[in-house]
DNA sequence: GCATGATCATTT
DNA sequence: AAATGATCATGC
């Protein structure tokens, strides 16, 4: 797919490439889990469950930096007690990645946006243990009720942001005391940061 | 609502 | 301009 653009790639498929991803924000990505066979479907697991691999794809700007965050999986709220960052759902997509850069400036005509070259990536040992604290002081916040306070400025590479259809949408969780209360559902994200020096330790 | 796929749009 | 918080689509 390197070097050619959606528009190519949709037609292909036979399917329509939307004027803006406006209203097609997961539009891309599913493009590509198309021609990549990836057949996960919305169930919780990897997107080649039998490879352990997770398949992102990654906005590229015009200077090659990320444009976007990228979403990793929800953030227990309930049903948590017990959960590491070893057993955590975020650790096992992030195990194994095969991120695929595509160009995603907005003056770009979605059709016109060019796959780049993809890279199957694992997290370094040290990179292993920086999402782990991050992970550890994200969930201690939400552990003590704090989801309030769990803004996205939290966290060195992971971060937590609403993960909702909108503001008011609800999922069950505690507070601070305990108490069973209906919270807004929260996902854990890779910072732009992140995934910058990602792709310039790999491609530069 | 939840899990999938993310980007939009307002605030800093 | 970048980061945060909000939102959009789809299939159960």
């Amino acid at each position: 797919m390197a070097g050619q653009t959606l528009g190519q790639l949709a037609l292909r498929l036979g399917i329509t490439t939307p004027r803006t991803l406006q209203r097609a924000k997961g539009w891309t990505g599913e493009l590509i889990e198309r021609q990549l066979g990836a057949y996960a479907g919305s169930t919780p697991q990897p997107d080649f469950p039998d490879l352990k691999i997770e398949l992102k794809t990654l906005p590229i700007g015009i200077n090659s930096v990320p444009t976007e965050s990228t979403f990793v999986s929800v953030v227990p709220l309930a049903d948590n007690i017990g959960i590491t960052w070893q057993t955590s759902a975020v650790r096992a997509k992030l195990a194994r990645v095969l991120w695929i850069p595509v160009q995603a400036d907005r003056q770009l005509a979605v059709a016109d946006r060019i796959i780049g070259t993809p890279l199957l990536w694992s997290p370094s040992a040290r990179e292993d243990a920086v999402f782990e604290t991050d992970f550890n002081e994200l969930m201690e916040m939400v552990a003590f009720g704090r989801m309030q306070d769990l803004s996205a400025h939290y966290g060195t590479w992971l971060q937590v942001r609403p993960k909702a259809a909108n503001a008011k949408a609800l999922t069950p969780g505690f507070d601070a005391n305990g108490q069973r209360v209906m919270t807004l559902p929260l996902g854990f994200y890779l910072r732009r940061a992140f995934t910058r020096q990602l792709l310039e330790r790999h491609y530069a």
